[in-house]
DNA sequence: TATTGTTATACTCTATAACTATA
DNA sequence: TATAGTTATAGAGTATAACAATA
């Protein structure tokens, strides 16, 4: 039926058995989440602005005075990565930490202006980058899509 | 409403805002795998499997004979982290690399007897696994997810 | 005693380049 | 010239333990 010539690497590797794999959600999630991962880290390049960052600055920029550990968890992220994080959201001027008066092992983390100027121009991007990954899905589809990955990942911790 | 006490990082993670985030189905698609991830992690710990390993041996399972490099664009891994994989496989007896007479170029890479037998008892895990997974998830729902995913990394590459 | 921020360390993954042998 | 397998290396990301300051 197909004329095309398989790829070098054959034998079979068009039309492989993936077994198991294709009634694992896991999998599946995998090659999806990889496949859109590597679309937003095109897409932030030119803010240098890598995912988990991103992500960091807009909790940051909708949660002003957030201790690092409160973000942490909110991100699921180790606290020791919150550090590295923040650390060079400083020495870039994205972001503050202050000292927490109410209890003083606690910095309250705020969003600069640049920070907030920067988080704006690469939101309006990601925007882009969503109707790209998602724009195929109707807005119901992506609803119903988007509540069973929340019921999945919060149906226990 | 609620008289249980906030987490001790509070002020307010338990009502944070995720902002542009609950849009992305990027940052939506990572937490869903990262939280099954944590559970194939765990369920193929018995066998010493990572998951990269577990869906490498079940391609190898269903599709004996691919090269090396079939293997790898399948998984959408690199040819050398194949290396590595199939290295220990070999130590380990689960898999081997038999040279291909018509490209001398070319491992022809098989399971072995036990290879397949430590494949099919971590296959019954992994349907366990993904029983808690998406176990919540009619048939229906759950085919309609699975759809959608693919689409999502199939659409280009 | 427990939590917060920090540092250090180790381990896994991933990406890349270079090399050889084969085509 | 291009591909297959390999090696080496560097960069992320992640996980863990320990420490000082504070609660």
């Amino acid at each position: 039926m197909s004329d095309q010539k398989p790829p070098p690497h054959a034998p079979d590797s068009g039309a492989a058995d993936f077994g198991i794999l294709d009634d694992l959600i896991g999998y599946t999630l995998r090659r999806a989440q990889l496949h859109v991962f590597q679309d937003i880290i095109e897409t932030l390049k030119p803010w240098d602005l890598r995912p988990a960052q991103f992500s960091t600055l807009v909790v940051i920029g909708a949660n002003p005075g957030l201790s690092q550990a409160a973000l942490a968890d909110l991100l699921s992220v180790e606290r020791s990565a919150m550090v590295k994080i923040l650390d060079v959201f400083e020495q870039r001027g994205l972001a503050e930490r202050q000292p927490a008066p109410e209890d003083r092992r606690r910095n309250a983390v705020l969003i600069t202006a640049a920070g907030r100027s920067l988080l704006e121009q690469a939101s309006a991007k990601a925007r882009e980058h969503e109707a790209r990954m998602a724009g195929f899905l109707s807005s119901e589809e992506k609803a119903s899509l988007m509540a069973n990955l929340r019921r999945i990942y919060k149906e226990n911790g």
